[in-house]
DNA sequence: CAATAAAAAAATGTATGCAAATTTAAATTT
DNA sequence: AAATTTAAATTTGCATACATTTTTTTATTG
């Protein structure tokens, strides 16, 4: 399927969105319209066009002028964004454990099979792909399109913050059975269980990562 | 404080936002960007750059070729964001309820009594603006940035959705005394409860929107 | 007539020019 | 030198031109 609609735009978006939440655009990096557009060969407008939508989903932010900055991480976002993501993977959760069919519970565990793999061969970044793969399908089964649109939005901050932070793994040991036991509660068709171990799952992974704000300073997140 | 940032992209988005928001411009209805441009007096580039922020906002889609279309409300649609509303206000109210200051207790007191006033009155168009607020408000005083953002955004389809569906005065009857049950919670301190709360008024709201589908059709709403 | 093809018209996406705004550098004053 | 003013350079937002794509209209075929 070729691309028709704004071919450039989406094009100059994609790469930026890539360097932006793979930090090769760091947080607070002033980014601007002619120097990329001399730099990637695409004219202005549509550099500015995807600076625009950058801005709109939250990865970029206006600095003074009329600037565009990568947007800050900051502990402070990174507790809101779990304390959203509990609230909407809970509902989701709640809704799938009631609604599945057998072939989507299917799809389920062979993610958290895939996970197990990874884990296995201590392929973490794998590992953390099929965790991501995981959080998004179980979304994607709740049916609610409206989730799906927050959580694509979540994913970019949530691949900046994975960078920034360490990966403790003896956390992930922890997490992976975790996974495992939202999945039997799904099979359960047990929509309070399932809520209930999700909020778990996402309440402890949240203290991880906000414990590290103790264990000395990480590069690039404020406060 | 002067727009200095896109002042003419910003009008026209703001002009379009309005215009959809209150279904001047219909579900479904195609946009254009030259017929706009020379309608409203501004150059096709923000125009253009309006347009496109308003699909990232999902108040419009793509259409075929390279069109844009107010996007249509479903029932399901419908749904899906009251679902998505009860779960982030149940965390923005659980969180109010353990962190909120008596100053901020008062603002919520003072909006439901607004509520109150207008309901009195029987201004239903100030009674449903004053209930916009008093959700804003439970979301703002969460603290919670993420929740913000999303908030916004579904508070632009709420509004398309209140015009098209209908008020009905015995719902507004109940409604009305929930939000007092909620301060209540909020003051008491009790997190749980005040969950509680939230919960049970958007479950009713919910149904009581839904429950218009099988009175008749309505002109708008698609399924 | 309906269906298809060809031609004309309209609309889009992008590049670019230009005036206005912003930033940086230089000059001037304390 | 530090602070302030002035001037130069850079960057932006918007209008517009143009090639390409899409849509509409007209012509042609079965």
């Amino acid at each position: 399927m070729v691309e028709t609609k704004d071919p450039k735009t989406n094009e100059v978006y994609a790469l930026l969105k890539d360097k932006i939440v793979s930090l090769q655009y760091m947080p607070g990096q002033i980014l601007i319209v002619q120097h990329l557009s001399e730099k990637y060969g695409f004219s202005r407008t549509p550099v500015r066009e995807a600076l625009v939508r950058l801005r709109d989903e939250g990865l970029l932010e206006d600095a003074d002028g009329r600037k565009f900055r990568v947007k800050p991480i900051t502990w402070k976002l990174i507790s809101d964004i779990y304390d959203a993501r509990k609230a909407i993977e809970m509902l989701a959760a709640q809704t799938v454990a009631e609604t599945v069919s057998v072939s989507q519970l299917q799809e389920m565990r062979t993610i958290v099979d895939e996970m197990q793999k990874n884990y296995d061969n201590h392929n973490f970044n794998q590992y953390f792909q099929s965790d991501l793969n995981f959080h998004n399908k179980l979304i994607e089964l709740s049916g609610n399109e409206v989730l799906k649109n927050w959580m694509d939005r979540i994913n970019d901050q949530q691949q900046r913050i994975r960078y920034l932070t360490t990966n403790l793994h003896s956390r992930i040991e922890q997490s992976m059975p975790e996974h495992y036991h939202i999945v039997e509660k799904l099979e359960q068709r047990d929509g309070k269980g399932a809520m209930e171990m999700v909020s778990q799952h996402l309440t402890l992974a949240r203290a991880d990562i906000l414990s590290q704000r103790e264990n000395g300073s990480f590069f690039g997140i404020q406060d």
